[in-house]
DNA sequence: CATTTTGGTGGAAGCGCTCTCACGATCACA
DNA sequence: TGTGATCGTGAGAGCGCTTCCACCAAAATG
């Protein structure tokens, strides 16, 4: 591999004007920058990272934190989609993102243990959890970070992002109010997750206020079977529902498939509204009514924050959060 | 951040004996060892990997190169698989792996970039396509590398493991045959992968053993979606078809769908078999019969290769092959 | 014309670490 | 007691890079 030595030495300048060259090029003459060019070009240099970011103090890398089994991380849309938006939107900026998955534990001290090693100049958070106290660890350690979703502990120390799942779960509980529901039934996301909270405490809220009873519900973990499980529960304990809603679309299909087995139509002898809208909801029979999880808002905005970070500047954490917005299909 | 340097002072030693009591330890004497051990606890001390790496020319980490759209790689479950299985092996030697999703274009040229410049030991690649060329590329660096599913150009290049598909295809064709088809078509995988080829020309060799017909085929792209569309064109061109041998569980799924909506029963009307066995092939209706696909397997061999070249020694490109086995469920 | 400012440059320090090498102390063996 | 071998140790070089600083020439200013 060819060095900044030889690459100065081919081009006839200095070490010093070949690495002001190389970043930026500002006060360097046209011509020394033009050979400096040249020569990186005859000798395929790339410089080293290691000597680059032992000065520099900076690594170019950002963490992706996804404090979940590998199955979910991979089996739930969601993760894909973020994934994909931070990975676009930090490749503008060069910068690269790795990706670490890893559940409460042994893997998660590794992990904190690598966050805190200087790999990385920053970390984006997803799907946190209250036991994984990601939140306090970063804020401890002091590496730039931003949460996609509020962390259910320290969001006070973070920036995150956030949809508001309140207001969402209230809208599109009303749906079902507003249709005639009467004993209306939810499939709430795991209690440790802002998401599962959230959006259990906005169905309540909807049905509280239209004077309604709020009983029947059961704790989902957001995978598909996982809703498939919560809903055989449900009908067991609460046979009377007519009304059902799921804290996301995932779990809605797997619900969806219970209810076509027990013989009941939806909507017409139950109707059923999820969340997120992330692709399922258009392929279940029938296809769901939800509420949109601006994702790809949501991770923009995440990196946004991040970025502001690392330029300097701001330490006071932000957090933005999105109004929901519903969307309507056939199965409510 | 605390350096060596203070460590070593804490400890009332040299920065060389710190840093031999920090990595191993042989050649250092058990009261300075620790000693070393007390300081770091102390100042919680964590090497820095960016000085270390510059002497060591290591880098800890891994690349898992994935060559495919990001919502492939999230959709089918080999990848999950595959990724899980790389990441725990590579722990137990304290590797990192960063996941480096790259199409063909530019994101391609950003990954090359990567894999020169030194940011990674080595690299696993799975799901190689023709055109990406990245064996030749990998080769050309001379970084470790190690495959996982044989690459269609410069294969004798490089390092990998492969499963038997033109066997385990044919075997499970046989299975076909066996029970009476006698019009037997194919879903194929992408005919620029390794996988896509072989397991058609396991069928067409089966087909002709049998000296049967083997003009019933259509090419898939190991996507669920993709198994529907070919299956209906498959049903149009050849409607008389009572066999079918779907090149990847995923693309079967599919496939069953378009054939229970087309009214035919499986698998007395057709017989449909499928191809990798990884949990979606018990959850069709009805359960397919299938080729095993030891991705834990093919994912281990491949990191040990890995691992050899790391090791150093071992530079002439070695392959492991894996034998087929079938598992006989329903659907055929 | 004398002076300050600017732009371009190279020398050299130093980021935090590993590792070679030389050295003294300890040990085993004759 | 003498002679190697072994062990533990620290001094110091150096990995490849950025960046501070001093310098000089050219341009702008009084």
């Amino acid at each position: 591999m060819p060095t900044l030595d030889e690459v100065a030495r081919l081009a006839g300048v200095s070490r010093a004007t070949a690495s002001r060259a190389i970043n930026g090029g500002s006060r360097v003459s046209a011509k020394a920058a033009e050979a400096v060019a040249e020569a990186v070009q005859a000798l395929g240099y790339l410089p080293n990272p290691a000597a680059r970011s032992l000065v520099t103090r900076r690594t170019e890398t950002i963490a992706m934190v996804v404090p979940e089994s590998d199955e979910r991380v991979f089996a739930d849309p969601f993760f894909a989609r973020t994934l994909h938006v931070v990975t676009q939107v930090l490749a503008q900026r060069d910068l690269q993102v790795v990706l670490l998955i890893a559940q409460p534990g042994d893997e998660m001290q590794r992990t904190l243990r690598y966050l805190r090693g200087g790999h990385v100049d920053g970390a984006i958070v997803v799907s946190h959890h209250r036991n994984d106290a990601l939140a306090d660890h970063l804020a401890a350690i002091g590496l730039p970070a931003a949460f996609i979703g509020r962390p259910l502990t320290g969001a006070e120390k973070v920036f995150y992002t956030d949809p508001d799942n309140i207001a969402g779960a209230r809208e599109v509980t009303n749906i079902l109010i507003e249709r005639g529901c009467r004993r209306i039934g939810t499939i709430t996301g795991p209690v440790d997750m802002s998401a599962g909270m959230d959006r259990a405490a906005g169905w309540r809220s909807a049905l509280d206020a239209a004077g309604l009873a709020s009983d029947a519900v059961v704790e989902g973990d957001f995978t598909e079977d996982g809703g498939e499980a919560a809903c055989e529960i449900l009908l067991r304990d609460h046979p009377d529902i007519d009304g059902l809603m799921v804290a996301s679309d995932l779990m809605a299909a797997g619900a969806l498939r219970v209810l076509e087995r027990a013989g009941r139509r939806v909507p017409d002898d139950i109707a059923v509204v999820g969340y997120d809208d992330l692709g399922i909801a258009e392929r279940t029979t029938p296809p769901l009514t939800t509420v949109k999880n601006p994702i790809g808002d949501m991770a923009r905005e995440a990196v946004r924050l991040l970025l502001a970070q690392l330029d300097g500047g701001t330490t006071i954490p932000r957090r933005v959060v999105f109004a929901p917005e519903l969307v309507r299909r056939t199965s409510a």
